[in-house]
Formats: C-alpha cells, sequence, structure tokens
DNA sequence: TCTATATAGATGCAGTTGCATCGATAATCG
DNA sequence: CGATTATCGATGCAACTGCATCTATATAGA
C-alpha cells in the first residue's frame, strides 16, 4: 500500500465513476436552476455560507476555506453577487485590508428560490436513488478521500 | 419515496461530500499534471478513448457520448488535438458531414506520460486510502447514481 | 523606528466555456 | 423527385477561469 504508484482495477473504476456521476449531477442540477431562470450554483454555496452567518458576515478568505473557491474567483463573485445586491461589503474596523461580507435580504430570498430547485434536484438525483443508509455509507467512503483527511 | 421534492439530511450530506471531494480530487490531479508540464485531463479523456478505439478511429459525437463533454467543447478540444499532433482527422467516406477521429503516435505517447502521473494520482488520492472492497462498494453506490441508470 | 516580509483582496490578460447559431450533408415524407 | 426536417460539426460572442501580479495594510525583525 506505501508508496505504490499504479492504481488498482477497483480504483481506477471507482474514481472514474466519481468523476463523471459527480460532474453529471452538477449539470443535472446546473439546468435545473437554469430553467427556473436562477443563478448558478456557486452562487447557492456562497450565499448558503453566508446566511449560515448570520449578521456577523464573513470575510472572503472565511469564504474560500468554507467553499474552497479560489481566491480570485471569490473575489468576482462577490462582485456580482453584491452588484446583484445580494451581499453588501463592510468595512471591517481592525484591519484595514479586509471587509466582511453580509447576505441582504433579497440574498436570503434570491437563497431560499435556488434551494426549492436545488433541494429538489438532490432529492430526485440520489435521495429518491439511495437509501439513508446507503447514502450514509457513501458519505463514510467519500469522507475518507478527503484532503486532508479530516475528523468529521 | 415518489415524488419527494424534499432532500433527507443524510442525502444533502451524501450530496455535499460527492461535490466537494471530486472537486478537490480532480483538482489534486490535474495540478500533478500541470507539475508535469502535461496536459489537463479531459486531453486524457479523449486520447484514452481514442487509444481504446484502435486505428479504425472514432467520430466526434462517438466522443460526445462517451465522455459527457459539450459537442462545442469537443469541437475545439480536438481542434487543438490536432495543432498539437496529437490526433489526426480523417475525412468518412459514406457521410459527408462527418470525420473520424484516429490518435498519432504522438498521441499515445502523450497518453503514456500522462498516465504515469495521472495512474499515480489515482493510486495516492484513492487507491491508498480505500480497500479494494471499499472501492467495489463505493463503485456500486456512485452506479447507483448515474443517468440514466444504466445496467454496467 | 525603519525595513523586510506576509497577508487580504483586486485585476489585466490570455485561454476556455457556454450559448446560440450557422453551414453543410443526410434522412424522411408527401 | 422536391421540400422539410434532422444530424454533424464549427464558430462568433459574451461570460468565466486561471495565472500572475499589484496595491494596500499588517506583522515581524534588526
Amino acid at each position: 500500500m506505501t508508496e505504490k504508484t499504479s492504481p488498482s482495477p477497483a480504483a481506477i473504476k471507482a474514481w472514474a465513476r466519481l468523476m463523471r456521476v459527480s460532474r453529471q449531477l452538477m449539470e443535472r442540477s446546473e439546468d435545473a436552476l437554469k430553467d427556473s431562470s436562477l443563478p448558478p450554483l456557486a452562487w447557492y454555496d456562497v450565499l448558503h455560507e453566508l446566511a449560515e452567518a448570520g449578521e456577523g458576515g464573513l470575510r472572503p478568505f472565511q469564504l474560500i476555506e468554507r467553499t474552497l473557491f479560489a481566491q480570485y474567483n471569490i473575489s468576482r463573485l462577490l462582485a456580482r453577487l453584491e452588484a446583484d445586491g445580494l451581499v453588501e461589503k463592510l468595512r471591517v474596523a481592525d484591519d484595514g485590508r479586509g471587509q466582511t461580507i453580509r447576505i441582504t435580504g433579497k440574498g436570503r430570498e434570491t437563497r431560499r428560490r435556488m434551494w426549492a430547485v436545488y433541494g429538489r434536484s438532490i432529492a430526485e438525483l440520489v435521495g429518491a436513488r439511495l437509501s439513508d443508509d446507503d447514502l450514509d455509507t457513501l458519505s463514510a467512503l467519500l469522507g475518507r478521500l478527503r484532503h486532508p483527511a479530516a475528523l468529521e
């Protein structure tokens, strides 16, 4: 197992399915959002984190940690969200470099409408295809593939 | 289970992990290729299919079916591969609209060098973290999420 | 304190993707 | 056969991504 450089057939197959299925499901849910004239999934991810963070908001670098988006990606995504009035940027007192991002009422409303569609996609695409037990098994296996391999 | 529009917590968690882990692993393997000054994963997917197809080659629409890339994506990807001398486009006799794509020797060589890096990524990122039994379980669960739910 | 280094976030530029559409050939149907 | 419709693949354009770099502020070190 140590220092192995050539993957087993089982590893190759699992990898291929992981890549293929995740891309397919992502596209499907993106399409569902588009069909409802809603913004893309990336917007949801950010709005979700900001909604959970509450009135205190989050710093952009915290969003980067949570969403795993690249720095420049967050920077421009936040610019678009701000232009749409879904978030607001607040100067932060104790660090002149930074800012705090807070979700607006309109942002919460957009997130709510996105979830109606996105949640349905999840329910249809995975919830209706695997039992909760199987889903837990899947989560556990995927959890062991995270990098760095975290605890929860 | 029928017509459910709201996903269970287990479904949400599995979905989130699937999206997050697959993106993370994809990025890691892309980075490994970049570090070796090799082309991106999408090139590998196409070269792989073409190598398996042999001398007969494949039509672009067959590549679309196999790789799930969008039509315009394949069209431009093939243009880049051809510009790099990794594939060649052949007029096909019985269909004036179409063409056949065949991998070149250089294409095979590039694919081989990519696999050395890509295969190692797979071995390290999933092969070293899950047993073959667990990998088979994972493959089976993912298989049930495919759309349309195929047989094998 | 003054300088060097590190961190937060923005941005110019080139390459890629997504969308819509187009041109060309094939297949279908009256 | 002739007209309509479908399929194959390419492409103009706008949006987005990745990379490198930049500005500004904060921190560390001599």
